[in-house]
DNA sequence: CTGAAAGCGCTTACAG
DNA sequence: CTGAAAGCGCTTACAG
C-alpha cells in the first residue's frame, strides 16, 4: 500500500492524500473523509523508507540541553547524541546542543528558547521538575515542536517521550547489592542527591524502602545532600563521618561518589568503610579499582543519549515514537570485572 | 555530494558510476580510474536513504539460524530478530528463521543450504566451531552471499561480522560474582558447557583463571558437563554431589541451571549450596525467587537477535557493518531487583 | 480546494 | 562499454 494506490482507490492526485496524512488542511471534508476512510480500510502506513528521503531537503536540526557542566556522568550521554547524530548525516540531522551547570531553571529556560530561534524542530531535554519547565514544554508543543525528555523526567508535562533509568528500580537494585556487599549488617550512612530531579528522589525512595525489607538489621545512621556536586559531596561526607566515627557502609545516590571517597581516604577509613554508588564514570572507576567502592548501579548513559536522538528521528519520520512514550534503560550492576 | 554530482564532475551518467560503486564491471579502466579518483577527491559516501528506497524492490531475505529448540535463551535472541524485522518492513525486508537441535554439524550445513536454495542474501547464524562450518561460510562469501555470527563466533572464518558476548570477560564477572557471594571461601563444583561452542569454552577459562587469582581459597572439587541438555544437567549434577557433598557452591556455566537445581533440591541441600550462574531465562528466575540462584550474568540476547539483524541490514546499504567486524554486549549482573 | 510536475539519491532494465 | 529514462514512496512548491 503506497499513497499512490490509496490516490487511485479514492480518485484524487496524491498530493492530496498527502495533505490528510499531514494534517496540512485545505481539503474539501468530504474528500478528506473518503480518504480516511479508504487509509484504514486497507490498513495503510506511511513508509519511512520514502519519507526519510525527504526529511533530507529539511535538515531538520534538534536541539539538545543538559546539565552536563561539572557532571561527568553526561559525557556519555552526549557521546550518545554524537553517535546517533553520527549515523542520520544521510538524513541531513543536525544535533544542537547546549549545556548548562546545575539546575537552576531560568537559566534552563533560557537556552530552551535559544534552541528554539535556532529554529530546532524537536527538543531533547532533561528537565528540572519545575512547573515553569512543564509550561515552557506545554508552549513548544503548541508551536509543534515536540519534547522528549531524558535521564530523568517531569511530571504532568505533555512530553511526548521520556528515554532513560526506572529510577525506582535503580534504588531497589541497589539495596539488593547493598546485601550482597555487607550481608546485612551495616551503620549506613547515606549521601543524596538534588532534590529537584524527580530521578534523584525515586532513587532514594525506593532504595530505603527495599532495604528496610531485605535487611532489616542495616541501620541508616545519618543522611546528607551532595547536590551533584564534588565540594559539596566532600564536606558533608567529611562532617557526616565525623559525627558518626560507627558508620561503616556509604551509599551515594547520585553523583558526587568521588568526593565521598576521598572524604573516606582523608579520615582513614579507606579499608574500613565500603561503598555503593551510582554509574561508572572514571573517577569512581578509579575508586573501584582501589577497592573503595565494591559495585555501581548503571543506567546504560551512553544508550540513553542515543535513543533519545533516534527517538526524535522516529518522532520525524512517523509522528510518533515507535517505542511508545517510555523507552527505559536496565539497570547495571557493575564490579571490577564487567566495566 | 551525490552520484549526480560525481557524475557531472566526470562528465558521465550517474548510470556509470553506480557501476564503478557497486563493482558492476563494464567500465572502461580510464572512466572507472577517474570516477574513483573523484569519488576520493569528494570524500564521497554513499547516502542510505537513497540506497534504501531501491533496496525494497528486491524484498531481500534475511536466513538466520539458531539452536534454539530446547534451549529457551534462544527465545529472546529470536524475538530480537522479530523485533528488528518489524522495523525493517518498510524496507522489504524478511526475516527466514531455521531452528535445529543441538549442536550437529551435518544438521547445520544442511539448514544453511535450505537457506541458501530459499534465496537468502545474508546469512545470520549461530556457528558450530567446526571446519566444515567455516568452509560453507566460504562458499557463500564467494557466492556474495555475507555471513554474521550470533551469539557464538567460529574461528578462522570469513564472516563479517560477530555479534554476541564477550565470553572471557563474562566469565570473570562470574568469578567477581562468585567472590561476592561467597565471600572467597568455598567448596566449588562446576557444571561446564558444550565443548563445541567457543563461547561456553572461552568463558569457563575467564572463570577458572580469574577465580584463582581473586579468590585463592575457593576449592574447585569437581566439574561435569551439562551439554546444554537439562536432562544431563540434572543427572550429572545430582552424581557430582553424591560424590562430593562437602560442596557448597555451584558455578553453571551455560544452560542447564534448572536441572542443576532440581537436583540440589532433590538432595535437600537448598538451604545450603549457593549458585552463580549464566542468563535470566524463565526458569533460572524461578530459582531466583526460591533464593537458590543467588546471581546470574547476562549477554542481553534480545540486543544480540536485534542487532545482527540491524548489521545484516547494514550490509545491504552500505557493504559493511558501520560498527565493525564485532558488536560485542555488555556482561550483566543480574539480581533479584534488577531482573 | 486540487492536480501535475519535479525532486530527494540511488538502482535497474533497456537500448545502443 | 555507456547513457537516458523510469522507478522506489513521499513531499513540495506552483499553478489554477
Amino acid at each position: 500500500m503506497t499513497i499512490k494506490e490509496i490516490a487511485q482507490l479514492c480518485g484524487v492526485s496524491r498530493g492530496t492524500v498527502d495533505r490528510v496524512l499531514n494534517h496540512r488542511g485545505k481539503v474539501k471534508p468530504e474528500t478528506e473523509a473518503l480518504i480516511l476512510r479508504t487509509i484504514h480500510r486497507m490498513g495503510y502506513t506511511k513508509n519511512i523508507a520514502g519519507k526519510a528521503l525527504t526529511v533530507k531537503k529539511n535538515a531538520p536540526v534538534f536541539g539538545a540541553l543538559v546539565s552536563s557542566e561539572g557532571n561527568p556522568f553526561f559525557d556519555e550521554v552526549i557521546a550518545g547524541f554524537r553517535k546517533a547524530e553520527e549515523e542520520l548525516v544521510d538524513y541531513g540531522v543536525t544535533v544542537l546542543l547546549k549545556t548548562m551547570r546545575g539546575y537552576d531553571v531560568g537559566r534552563q529556560l533560557a537556552l530552551i528558547d535559544e534552541l528554539t530561534e535556532a529554529g530546532m524542530t524537536v527538543l531533547v531535554v532533561q528537565p528540572i521538575n519545575d512547573e515553569r519547565i512543564e509550561e515552557r514544554i506545554r508552549q513548544l508543543a503548541e508551536k509543534g515542536i515536540p519534547t522528549i525528555t531524558v535521564n530523568t523526567d517531569i511530571e504532568n508535562s505533555c512530553r511526548l517521550c521520556y528515554v532513560g533509568s526506572d529510577y525506582p528500580s535503580g534504588g531497589e537494585t541497589a539495596a539488593g547489592v547493598m546485601r550482597m556487599v555487607t550481608r546485612g549488617q551495616a551503620n549506613l550512612g547515606i549521601v543524596t542527591g538534588v532534590s529537584t530531579l524527580l530521578g534523584h528522589v525515586q532513587r532514594l525512595e525506593g532504595f530505603e524502602r527495599h532495604l528496610k525489607e531485605i535487611c532489616p538489621d542495616i541501620r541508616v545512621v545519618d543522611r546528607v545532600s551532595a547536590m551533584d556536586d564534588m565540594e559539596h559531596s566532600y564536606r558533608m561526607t567529611l562532617e557526616m563521618l565525623r559525627r558518626h566515627p560507627e558508620i561503616d557502609t556509604l551509599f551515594v545516590t547520585a553523583s558526587g561518589t568521588y568526593g565521598t571517597c576521598r572524604a573516606v581516604i582523608e579520615l582513614g577509613y579507606e579499608k574500613t568503610i565500603r561503598i555503593v554508588a551510582f554509574d561508572n564514570v572514571p573517577s569512581t572507576v578509579e575508586m573501584m579499582r582501589r577497592g573503595l567502592v565494591r559495585a555501581v548501579v548503571c543506567q546504560q548513559p551512553f544508550l540513553q543519549g542515543y535513543q533519545a536522538i533516534r527517538a526524535a528521528f522516529d518522532i520525524l519520520l512517523t509522528g510518533t515514537t515507535k517505542q511508545g512514550e517510555q523507552i527505559i534503560m536496565e539497570n547495571q550492576i557493575k564490579i571490577l570485572e564487567n566495566l
